[in-house]
DNA sequence: GAAAGCCAGGAAACCGTTTTCCGCAAATTA
DNA sequence: TAATTTGCGGAAAACGGTTTCCTGGCTTTC
């Protein structure tokens, strides 16, 4: 009822129930051998004085905090977002809280979270960010576990939880070749940018194991939708004919679906169209709704999570784990069957 | 160096820099009466053994823990987050650490959310949602402040600090009007949302004040892109004719501007379209770029977090506090100057 | 030259909880 | 009836800091 009483402690509760704060602090944790009775007393104090232990004050004597820290390298942006909630789920079922650090691509800033983090005696460290590519660690020698999340660490002995970019667009590839497509171009982002150049060679590498490649060299840009409504332009004069586009991102599939109706090319009669991300907001607003490559990020995050938990617990396995992306098939890829004309 | 060290303790630095542990606590805080040469000494030794603060033991003395708690009340989304952002951050500037919980809009979750950060002795709580309705608080009685950010409590003696959606609106029509439209539409989002009736009536109410009323009633749907072009449709067959529509979200206005220029209306010259959000990724994408009222969600949460450290500091501010929203004129509303025109 | 004041640093209490160890009383066994 | 076990619960140490109080030596002052 009354605002800002103060936190009872576990000595207020005993005293209530008329016992000595040991046999409280048993009591409410099912330790020592008590009455029935004396239990339920105790616990009834505790909740009639709304009593919630102090976690600092517990974890000083058992040396776990039940905290873990997630930082972003970069700013949190769409792609850590789902990363991290997924985290946030598989450690909240574990009762671990989650501190959150916004590293701004900021070396200082990121330091500085890690101090801080150390200084809360997390029991571990997640680490994320928006772009795929390997970065240096955080730190070195830190006395508690890490693990990078969708980014990764050069150091071959850190852990790290990465999408499998290159399978995703190897499957992106076999799709289009298996709906029968062979002149296949690939609109994608900044070359500086790892997943851009990590999805070209491999898109290109699948078509070469089928005996095709690229028609036209792939065209780098950037991830937008202005970018792909461009490129169309580019695919035109380049001349080398195509019936399917594989792009980088949902983004720029987005721009290429718009561009091709605007000059009357049918998407998928005509091209077929995959994306990257898998973007809700994209593939169901684009007309058609995009087939796409699925990271799942969540569930990315969800194993960084786990693995984190076990090396918390001593289990540390280094290395870079690539988890399985999947293709989601929407109507860029799949005319329709329409009602009544089997 | 080794890896998983023991943290240091200041009997550790103490012992080694050859002071009693209450010195080291005193160099190192800068408190009591010391010889610089001692404070010299004990902050080398605590460099040598790295050591950082146990802040669970030092909050055990003080009473603090410089640790807020963030409640998202339904699933984290595209409005919760840069309200968190513009919190983390204002909060990391006072040294404050932030523990993230995602209450899926589960109400179970909730108050086991609030139960465990209550356990960790946060200072202070700060809940936020997806939606701007008002909701039953998250608990009665804390011991601790909390704030509303985005989402507002339905108890008036809570702090709430929200987007004047009101005043948003008004600025829209206003600047449809200052153009010269006067037959002004609206499609926005369901009914039984808070934003969207709350968005529509302003919008008609500020019509009223110049003597005009919205072209036929508003349209009602979802907040989606396809929502916006199904509803050109029907603004046509409504045949009250318009010359600019005001829409409840980017995305909407994203549908319409496609839709409007499928059927050959040209945006802005036959028909200016304002959107809602500020979303860059709609608004910039959007043929034309978009008009749209920005409600400086990361300025709501640096806000949220400066009253809930006021409150920390014993200044409560009960009440709901609205923030003004910000007009970004685009394509959308302004025919571009074209060089040589003049 | 003695009393007073000052400075640097140590000893110990305290924050809230858990856990180990121990003692007492009742119940069981010899 | 005396001795032993068992069950229940209390006392106290420990966790890692901070802070208050105190002491011992040195300088100042009359």
């Amino acid at each position: 009822m009354g605002k800002l009483e103060r936190h009872a402690t576990i000595a207020d509760v005993a005293a209530l129930a008329g016992v000595s704060v040991g046999t409280a602090s048993k009591a409410l944790n099912g330790r020592g051998s008590l009455r029935e009775e004396t239990r339920v007393r105790v616990r009834e104090a505790a909740r009639q004085l709304s009593f919630e232990v102090n976690a600092g004050a517990r974890s000083l004597h058992s040396g776990r905090t039940y905290t873990v820290g997630m930082i972003t390298m970069d700013t949190i942006g769409r792609f850590s977002i789902p990363v991290l909630m997924g985290a946030e789920d598989a450690l909240g079922a574990g009762q671990m809280s989650v501190f959150l650090c916004d590293g701004r691509d900021d070396p200082i800033r990121e330091q500085y979270h890690v101090k801080t983090l150390l200084s809360r005696r997390v029991d571990g460290i997640i680490v994320t960010g928006r772009r795929t590519e390997a970065r240096a660690p955080i730190a070195a020698g830190l006395p508690v576990p890490v693990v990078y999340a969708y980014i990764s660490s050069s150091d071959p002995q850190d852990c790290s939880v990465v999408p499998d970019e290159e399978g995703g667009a190897r499957k992106a590839v076999e799709h289009l070749l298996a709906i029968g497509r062979t002149r296949i171009a690939h609109v994608t982002g900044p070359e500086h940018h790892h997943s851009a150049r990590v999805r070209a060679s491999s898109a290109a590498e699948r078509l070469g194991e089928a005996g095709l490649e690229l028609s036209g060299p792939p065209l780098f840009g950037a991830w937008s939708e202005v970018w792909g409504r461009q490129a169309v332009g580019m695919l035109l004069a380049g001349g080398t004919g195509f019936d399917a586009v594989f792009c980088g991102s949902d983004q720029i599939a987005r721009g290429v679906a718009d561009a091709l109706r605007a000059i009357g090319r049918r998407v998928p009669e005509d091209v077929a169209l995959v994306g990257f991300d898998n973007w809700d907001v994209m593939t169901g607003a684009s007309q058609p709704p995009l087939t796409s490559v699925d990271m799942n990020l969540d569930g990315l995050g969800r194993t960084a999570a786990e693995m984190l938990l076990a090396a918390i617990n001593g289990t540390h396995s280094p290395g870079r784990h690539a988890r399985p992306c999947r293709l989601v098939v929407r109507e860029s890829t799949t005319v329709p069957l329409v009602p009544g004309t089997l």
